[in-house]
RNA sequence: UGGCCUAUGGUGUAAUUGGUAACACAGCUGAUUUUGGUUCAGUCGUUCAAGGUUCGAGUCCUUGUAGGCCAACCA
């Protein structure tokens, strides 16, 4: 423990204050509040991480709790997907709770604050109420009807409680002050009539509490000690101050809001809106598409827990604008991969190679490592013949020394198996290279330990056999945006910057040994990338997805 | 032109609360390597500006500047 050098973030910084100050460590407790009105993203998992490894830390409970005030918007297919990338983020929340679980000790409370001329009854149209509300700058007018009567007041909302009234007929607002400088604080509405199924309390309701109202005394029920949100809020914290003081119980814990700064990824957008009109124009399949930044997109494409568990914990937390690059995720996630996943051989765009003095049919079943960063990996066997498929960008009829592959007249290790030169090469009437004639050391062979296999030869290239790959829809995503900052631009729409090349399907050969690869598992194809298998891939057909390109620095080199 | 928030390398975050500005990513060199991967070594580069307090300021004060948030019966 003294050990840990990991400095605080300014809410750790708060936390520990409190605890110095007095405050009981087991009183400690979080929340995490999504609205189930849209899926979760990265920029969640940040605030998940962020309440979670709070939790962790101070080994204190974490509720998951929807925000579900809004039945216009909200629905249970979003609950349970928010729970199922939660849970698959790898976090166990303490209870899980409901806002709507609220709303009848929040109507009570409510009647209470009418009864202390902390709320009334306003009968104006919401564009009467809009124009009374003054600007930053200049202060409202109150309301005519700011002064009803507690018995008139009561009566009014219990009817708007009943039913008795069209939408829009009345709200039930605050009573604070329409001259604050923080529009907040002008009388802001606490209830509005809707006559809307809830997706929990179907129509036992038909006025529903807004935000405002909701979120700090769900807070105070559940006794959560620390509400951490967003900085748009932050204006915000006086009035969930203000309804706090309305009715807390000073020997029960009053909960406090802590405002940080969202987190935004370099060439994406993470907003629920933007990516709703993503899957809505048809610029990606559906919200888990693997190019979209939802954390169901991200599992999709192959991205672990772990590496954006990661991510979130070393981008850290703060109170300003940010964008973080998108290589920080792309090397937490490399970095965790590169540990567990297994190595293959897959050649995406083929060149046959012909290797000349081998006996035609025979086989050979070689040893190949799993993984050479886990021994416990073990080996597995690859078949080689007398016909190989090798990348096309691997040959060069000429090329000068930095070119570590095969070129004509030159030597290339195959990976695992033997040592290679290209003899001569065919084209087609175009003068596209069509095959590669190659003659090969037979004493060469990988691991047997001979002179001639321990010779240095500075290529090694990955292959397939041709008579024995599978085949497989290779799916290589590329960036959704071309911008670094989609919607950071005044005068252009972040739709203007999606790539329309972010998505390639191509069919790549196989080595045999992924014939049973199942939905979800995930692979290096040596020298190309990390894939994982796609849960569109059926008994006939694997459907592969690129989660990721190896570092290449060869590329780097080649572009200058 | 009201109120509030923020400002540290290219990016993100720290700095024992006034005591040598650091960590990660990215970039660049080189070594190792049967993945141009991994690993290892090295390197580049930072306190918005101007004043002030102080032996000493990223940190405190003043004034600017820049960016953000606030006028939904959304959250």
């Amino acid at each position: 423990m003294a050990e840990d050098v990991k400095s605080l973030n300014f809410i750790e910084h708060i936390i520990e204050e409190d605890l110095r100050s007095g405050y009981a460590k087991d009183d400690l407790r979080f929340r995490f509040p999504p609205e189930p009105n849209g899926y979760l993203h990265i920029g969640h998992a940040s605030s998940i991480c962020l309440n979670f490894g709070l939790g962790l830390r101070y080994n204190a409970p974490v509720n998951l709790r929807f925000d579900d005030t809004n039945p216009t918007k909200e629905e249970k297919e979003y609950v349970d997907a928010i729970k199922e990338d939660v849970a698959w983020l790898g976090y166990t929340w303490d209870q899980e709770c409901y806002a709507s679980d609220y709303f009848q000790q929040l109507y009570d409370w409510a009647e209470e604050l009418i009864k202390k001329e902390k709320a009334y009854v306003d009968s104006q149209s919401s564009e009467e109420i809009a124009n009374q509300k003054g600007t930053p700058t200049e202060a409202g007018k109150e309301s005519p009807y700011r002064n009803r009567s507690v018995e008139e007041n009561l009566k009014l909302f219990e009817g708007m409680k009943n039913g008795e009234f069209e939408e829009g007929a009345h709200v039930l607002r605050a009573k604070i002050d329409m001259a604050s400088p923080n529009m907040l604080m002008r009388d802001p509405v606490m209830y509005r009539i809707l006559h809307k199924a809830h997706h929990r309390t179907n129509t036992d309701w038909c006025i529903y509490p807004m935000y405002d109202w909701t979120h700090g005394e769900s807070d105070y029920i559940e006794q959560v000690s620390h509400s951490l949100c967003t900085l748009e809020f932050l204006p915000h914290r006086e009035l969930y101050n203000w309804f706090l003081d309305q009715l807390v119980d000073s020997d029960k814990l009053r909960p406090k809001q802590r405002e940080f700064a969202r987190r935004n990824l370099s060439h994406t957008v993470v907003s629920k809106r933007k990516l709703l009109q993503l899957v809505e124009s048809g610029a990606v399949e559906g919200w888990d598409d693997p190019r979209m930044p939802t954390i169901s997109g991200l599992r999709r494409r192959g991205y672990t827990p772990e590496s954006i568990r990661n991510f979130a914990d070393t981008i850290g937390i703060a109170k300003r604008e940010n964008v973080v690059d998108v290589s920080l995720l792309e090397f937490h996630l490399r970095e965790h991969l590169n540990k567990i996943a297994p190595r293959v051989m897959a050649v995406l765009n083929p060149l046959k190679v012909v290797i000349t003095n081998y006996h035609e049919g025979k086989e050979e079943w070689l040893d190949a490592e799993n993984n050479p960063e886990d021994e416990s990996a073990g080996t597995r066997k690859i078949p080689f013949s007398r016909e190989l498929y090798i990348e096309q960008e691997d040959f060069r009829e000429e090329a000068n020394r930095k070119f570590f592959r095969l070129k004509l007249g030159g030597e290339v290790r195959l990976k695992n198996g033997y040592i290679i030169k290209a003899e001569s090469c065919s084209k087609d009437s175009s003068g596209n290279i069509t095959e590669v004639q190659c003659s090969y050391d037979p004493k060469s062979k990988s691991g047997s330990g001979t002179e001639e296999s321990l010779r240095k030869v500075k290529g090694t290239l990955h292959w397939v056999s041709v008579p024995h790959a599978i085949t497989a829809e290779v799916r290589l995503y590329d960036r959704l945006f071309t911008d670094a900052t989609p919607d950071g631009h005044k005068e252009k729409d972040f739709m203007e910057f999606v790539n329309p090349e972010s998505l390639t399907k191509i069919t790549g050969y196989l080595e045999p040994s992924l014939q049973n690869a199942k939905v979800g598992d995930r692979f290096q194809f040596q020298r190309l990338g990390y894939f994982n298998v796609d849960k569109d891939s059926s008994d006939e057909k694997l459907v592969f997805n690129r989660t990721v390109t190896l570092r290449d620095t060869w590329a780097k080199l080649e572009q200058k």
